[in-house]
DNA sequence: TAGATTGTTAATCGATTAACAATC
DNA sequence: TAGATTGTTAATCGATTAACAATC
């Protein structure tokens, strides 16, 4: 492997991070920014490790496969270690959203402020419904699924939201490939066929509680 | 069927399973789901690890944990595997939930069909507005949140969703757990402190999106 | 029988933890 | 200086994959 010394800030390449590495470094991001808003400059991995329940050296493993950005005796000054997983993350610039689907879901995520606050903003809906088409819905104008091309273009919108019935996840998942829209957060329970180059992430609610089942009924031998 | 050797049907004791074997779980009844509606009697570890892009060792790994479910020659029996897994999750009974919030996410939530399919149902709802309170949404009556232990004995609910606003979500915790809450769906961006007893799920929406935005700024090196 | 497919063991691969020199 | 804490290496632990005898 080429790049012994040089630490590479961002893993270009076949520098492969594990998701779950990825994963954490948004939980990161969510205690620095309330530590921030507490009042806290600065922080440490056993901090960070304790509010997240992870061991202090899998902080600082998890942050070294993107750098150095703590200080010896010190710890982390926390706007600095923000800005600089935002960067990682590429939510240190803004992201324009589409949405498709204005059911009961669609809707509550086109009001989420969550979304605003992390730098991902609704530019567009979409959806078949004649009777929602042309209004506006959170002030943001619905259209047609079959203009999606076109508006994702004209607003350079790259990640879309599904939340339509299952059986229509497939056929919209397509017609927004076509739309060059390159990473799709999924709401539909089922799993979305996807050229190689688009990215995705499902999020099943029902699954989800059942993973809450599973460990209720089956808890740690310990704890 | 009986189990085998002394294959546990249910992982007592030390018998950790690991948390990735049981969301692939989820994800095995979801396709099985799928195959029964298509009209499939049977299937295997290779056609389920290929819908799922997993292999098929690993999705028979996977099932060894609980104990021996196909039949070798000939694959797994769909509509056996389901109930399997469905008791291996806790989902073959039905589950009473309570949720707690009613803004947009909360009410979206309500309405939720998949939630229904897959053996969960709201039976409580809870706020603090008084607008909201005596009122019934979806057929579900909203009480004060002040009153959910006794709602929870009443009804059996050991499950609840948490879908306040984060300043919020601490305190309607602690009430849940000192209802007797066993399980907690987390909606609210924070990391809840609970007692050791009581498990939890969190789903932050907007870390997913900075999942997907990650992943679209960093595509693998191969694909 | 030949072909298909399981359950399971052993081998590989990857991720987490412990330890510690370097640093402030 | 003594105390705190990083980044990193080595050791441990766990999960995935490959291989194959057993079975239908």
């Amino acid at each position: 492997m080429a790049d012994a010394k040089d630490k590479p800030d961002e893993p270009t390449s076949d520098n492969a991070v594990p998701k779950a590495v990825v994963s954490r470094l948004s939980l990161y991001l969510r205690e620095l920014q309330h530590l921030v808003r507490d009042g806290h400059e600065t922080t440490s991995s056993t901090q960070l490790g304790r509010l997240l329940g992870f061991t202090d050296a899998q902080v600082r493993k998890d942050l070294a496969y993107f750098g150095q950005f703590g200080y010896p005796g010190i710890g982390y000054r926390c706007s600095e270690l923000i800005d600089a997983i935002k960067k990682i993350l590429g939510t240190n610039q803004p992201w324009a959203l589409a949405i498709v689907g204005l059911g009961n879901l669609g809707r509550a995520l086109m009001g989420y402020r969550g979304f605003q606050h992390q730098g991902f903003r609704i530019v567009a809906a979409f959806d078949v419904d004649p009777a929602k088409i042309g209004k506006s819905i959170e002030g943001v104008p619905v259209h047609h699924l079959d203009d999606c091309s076109r508006i994702a273009t004209e607003h350079h919108i790259r990640l879309a939201i599904i939340a339509v019935p299952s059986p229509s996840a497939q056929k919209v998942a397509d017609a927004l490939v076509a739309a060059g829209i390159e990473g799709i957060l999924n709401f539909a329970p089922v799993t979305l066929n996807l050229p190689k180059h688009v990215r995705t992430i499902g999020v099943d609610l029902a699954i989800e509680l059942e993973q809450l089942s599973f460990s209720v009924v089956n808890p740690p031998a310990k704890g």
